[in-house]
DNA sequence: GATCATAGTCGTCTCCCTGACGATAAACAG
DNA sequence: CTGTTTATCGTCAGGGAGACGACTATGATC
């Protein structure tokens, strides 16, 4: 109920970006070194300043499309996904004031160069794994020492959405490129999941669950073995009932 | 990635609360009618600013008291739940600056006193059926003009966000009093969801979920009928597999 | 007190989905 | 041609949910 906003102190208010992509069976996460201080050198989710006209998502796709070049494209759309994950505000969370950051999740198909940034600002996909590794793991690259700011818990917030998520909706088709086989999609939920799923029980699953999958008459032999059918996200976005991770 | 803050225009930060309840059968959310403009006279979401050294879940428990007086208590206590909803920053939600308001979701039982709230504002439960009835609707008691600023967006997101989570977690037994029965567990369902369950479907899911309820060992016929079996909320915060939602 | 209405609780039956897993098909590498 | 890899179809048993019958224990009403 605001009574009269002057009267209290600014907030900076930022955007985060958790983005996901899955590269060589891995669940990988965008992230840029940070070039100045705090946290000088260490790795960062990527993110800026929301600015003054601008309305949160559009702030979160235009840092988004800095970053990486990435275009989102909301309904039905065959590039990146993005959605509002949440909001972090403790007091001292930046050390320099008071920053609030409305971190936003996109997942991705994975992209042909690695990252074609707008600035020279250094980025690069890295494991989640290695990125949430406790301090002290290896980290023979020197790639992963623990994220700055509060990062860790937001990439580990937008991992566990985006697990959770692929659950009861299409979304997985999200890290797949427009046509994509069955045992693509099924590659994406094991990398997500970090669990192994019975190849015939998954295809008859997603091709079972009707505007799921639309077969685009195409065939592919790029992962070896038999061709297999080319098919494109349909229109459903609710998978009900939803597919099931299994147990640890 | 932030460069230099104090570069960037100020932003104030609001917590707004979305208090769901159920009361006579229908789910009910808080509303308190603004004392000054814009908007005045309207009805709009609790809320309030967020304090420079206060962090957002803080501030919005600490509206959440000033309001109704209703306390959180995160872990397996049986008053109030909080969480964090979304947050909303369209340029132009509040005419007079920009607004950044972390909206925050509360499932509380029904209160024995309607709303006895801190300050003089007029503070009422109102169904939210009729608080998201489009403008016209009917409303002979004058309670149903359409909400203040985004705040119908916010409540629906809210009340979205509480049908889609009793279905797979415990959180419905945060609408009920710290002992319970199967039936007024049920008749939170039913309220929350809008829909008619199978009592005996429903007594064999619920009491046959591990962790889910504990029996206290006592009885009641506060509802009529034959007594039934009191109920505590038991440790298990996830419903595997979920309550399923009936068709609509 | 008998009857009725109201809730609560236990069972049963069928259908559908899932997990486990066998079998076949169609490509490529040697 | 043979082995390897991946895709795809089929079968079978078990669990859970929807539909619904039956019985129980209260208070209200006649």
């Amino acid at each position: 109920m605001p009574y009269d906003p002057s009267a209290y102190p600014p907030f900076a208010v930022t955007v985060d970006l958790v983005v996901l992509t899955v590269r060589r069976h891995a669940l990988c996460a965008l992230a840029v070194r940070r070039g100045e201080a705090p946290f000088q050198g260490q790795w960062a989710l990527p993110g800026g300043f929301v600015r003054p006209e601008e309305d949160l998502g559009a702030a979160a796709a235009r840092e988004l499309a800095e970053e990486t070049g990435l275009r989102v494209q909301e309904p039905g759309g065959h590039r990146a996904h993005l959605e509002q994950l949440a909001t972090y505000g403790d007091p001292g969370r930046d050390p320099r004031m008071r920053v609030v950051s409305v971190a936003h999740l996109v997942l991705a198909p994975d992209l042909p160069a690695p990252v074609s940034g707008g600035d020279a600002k250094t980025a690069r996909w890295a494991p989640v794994d290695r990125l949430l590794a406790p301090a002290g793991a290896d980290r023979e690259d020197g790639s992963s020492s623990p994220l700055a700011f509060d990062h860790a818990r937001i990439l580990g917030d937008g991992v566990e959405r985006a697990r959770s998520k692929i659950e009861y909706s299409s979304l997985a088709t999200a890290f797949c490129p427009s046509e994509f086989t069955v045992g693509e999609l099924r590659r994406v939920y094991e990398a997500v999941w970090g669990v192994a799923l019975d190849p015939r029980n998954f295809h008859r699953k997603v091709t079972g669950t009707p505007g799921f999958l639309v077969p685009t008459g195409g065939t592919t032999t790029r992962q070896g073995g038999r061709p297999a059918q080319l098919f494109r996200a349909g229109g459903a976005t609710l998978l009900n009932p939803p597919m099931l991770r299994p147990e640890v």
